[in-house]
DNA sequence: CTGAAAGCGCTTACAG
DNA sequence: CTGAAAGCGCTTACAG
């Protein structure tokens, strides 16, 4: 009736708890016959370990190390705020989530970062990837020492991470360009591309598959060359407020990167009738408004939240061995209008 | 140190297990006094019950029914096959799902699942609801059993129902006219609407969102009167087709129920050069392609694995009387272009 | 009104 | 190589 436990296996094996134990876990000291014995038991009997039963014997508690940047940029504040409230949840799951700040675009302080983390006994690490070689390197030593390691939003490649959390750049660049391909056909005229740096992995990404998808099915737009401003306000303002006087038929643009705030105060001195269509990355209160008040038209997002808890997920898993489900760590491109605002 | 248990509370309240039991689950039996002691304890050492801890003790197995409508329905299929998937996961967490098809439409049919659902003791049970005057009865019964009720993607007005988990359909309206129009714009002509029927709850409200943002800001397109194709795909593909035939300026196409199948069928027997922007809802086998060979332009969707993972979260919490966190049934409604397809 | 003891399904020393 | 006993943090009869 009821799920088959350790004991109804030990009854039917005819071994005494421990050994069932020991073959549940594969720890050694169990001659072959009496192995095939036990895990015939648990076959006939369908058992399946109930695994908080198992974690309240062991005492176990999950200790979860979040290593992401600091800095003003208003995406990573948000995943911070994030992480305060799961830890509070995560509790509950005998989960601990500790948050470790790192200065931003650093290879070697956040390689810094994950080895203090091992030292403080993590059992995993998720963390935002900087490509580094000293990151892939405390990479592969956390993973020696059999620690788990998820890289969360920014990947790193070639790199012996158990599991990636976050969206698929190229795919998030094509998007934006089949909204703004669409909002902006039937006008003549170009696109103007801001970015952050060309340095940084997911903007060079998005690029690349926005203009795939310009080149390929809205090859009467043209595109100007990417700006890079470097994700602050003020350099977009002024990049963006030059290039509007410098051309005069931009009838799209599209910002891969930070800064928003900065390009919409270029936008909201030039004259209502003759702004731009307007594609962005990352719902903020800043590019919310922006949505409401028409000056931006689409704004494409990860869903932090769902991110945290996937990476939580999979890490217990990981940790677990337990098989993880493929979709989890996939993290879907959300589009947002005024009108599906969240 | 570590987490403060019973145990503790029990020794500074100098009580018994028993006692600070029954202040924990306020039972009664326990003197105001003592009740303030075991209180006091708990605050000073930020005592959290261990609920994985108190399950296994209970011996607790969540048992949650879900009833759904039957019949050929791709979304509501692709939900029971959700629910399969999840039958498996949810076991480990102690969960156990159990799933009803009911005729769809069917109020007195849902209305007996529900009966039937309590008869064989569920803990709670998610619907996709009926409107009707039977199920609100059965609603009510199920509550004063004190038996949790959550609708899932659509909503019983009026009920007792403990919390709804889906999308807001206004909104969903809303967001197809706001990328609809967009789409159009420049092109002079008119847009049709294809609804199942205007005697469901959501796509009644689909339809009122939708044509709230076409009159204010798309109002150089003008709107035809929906047709009603009671989500089959030949009555759908008959009526469009018609439509075309006697409207030569229709530049877009809204279908906000079923039957795509028959839409798209429609559409590729009219020229390539002359085909309208088309909105549909449900990503489905078919819709994908639709979208992937560009003869529809977006999909509106709501996640049916969040769907079903937050009516989990949230039948659990409301069994166990833990506040819920206010996003959690809140399904976004997702937009997909081809390039942002999972 | 209160408490001592046994048990949920697993794991962990310890003993043989 | 194998087993008996105690314990994880709670709850549940049962006794007083």
């Amino acid at each position: 009736m009821s799920r088959p436990t350790v004991n109804d296996v030990a009854r039917v094996a005819n071994v005494s708890l421990s050994t069932v134990d020991r073959v549940l876990n594969g720890r050694d000291g169990v001659r072959k016959v009496t192995q095939e014995r036990v895990r015939a038991a648990m076959a006939q009997l369908g058992f399946e370990r109930d695994i908080m039963a198992a974690n309240l014997s062991r005492q176990r508690i999950y200790n979860i190390h979040f290593v992401i940047p600091d800095g003003p940029n208003s995406f990573m504040r948000n995943l911070a705020a994030e992480l305060e409230t799961h830890a509070r949840i995560a509790r509950r799951d005998r989960t601990e989530i500790t948050v470790t700040l790192v200065p931003p675009f650093d290879g070697r302080g956040l390689a810094a970062a994950l080895r203090q983390a091992r030292a403080a006994g993590a059992d995993g690490v998720v963390m935002v990837a900087t490509e580094s070689a000293e990151v892939r390197q405390a990479v592969s030593e956390l993973r020696a020492a059999e620690i788990q390691v998820v890289t969360l939003v920014s990947d790193l490649s070639a790199s012996a991470r158990g599991y990636f959390v976050g969206i698929d750049n190229v795919s998030a660049g094509r998007t934006a360009a089949g909204l703004l391909g669409r909002f902006c056909q039937g006008r003549a005229g170009r696109i103007a591309i801001v970015a952050g740096s060309m340095l940084v992995r997911d903007h060079v990404e998005r690029r690349l598959g926005f203009e795939q998808v310009m080149h390929a099915e809205f090859s009467e737009l043209g595109l100007l060359p990417p700006v890079e401003g470097g994700d602050e306000a003020a350099r977009v303002d002024a990049l963006l407020t030059n290039v509007l006087r410098e051309n005069s038929d931009i009838v799209g643009v599209y910002n891969l990167g930070g800064g928003n705030h900065g390009l919409r105060a270029a936008l909201d001195r030039i004259d209502v009738a003759a702004r731009p269509r307007v594609v962005v990355h990352e719902l903020t209160a800043q590019t919310r408004a922006a949505l409401q008040d028409g000056v931006f038209d689409a704004v494409l997002q990860q869903d932090i939240h769902k991110e945290v808890a996937s990476a939580l997920v999979i890490m217990r898993n990981l940790i677990e061995a337990v098989p993880i489900d493929a979709r989890t760590g996939l993290i879907h491109t959300e589009i947002f209008l005024r009108d599906n605002l969240p």
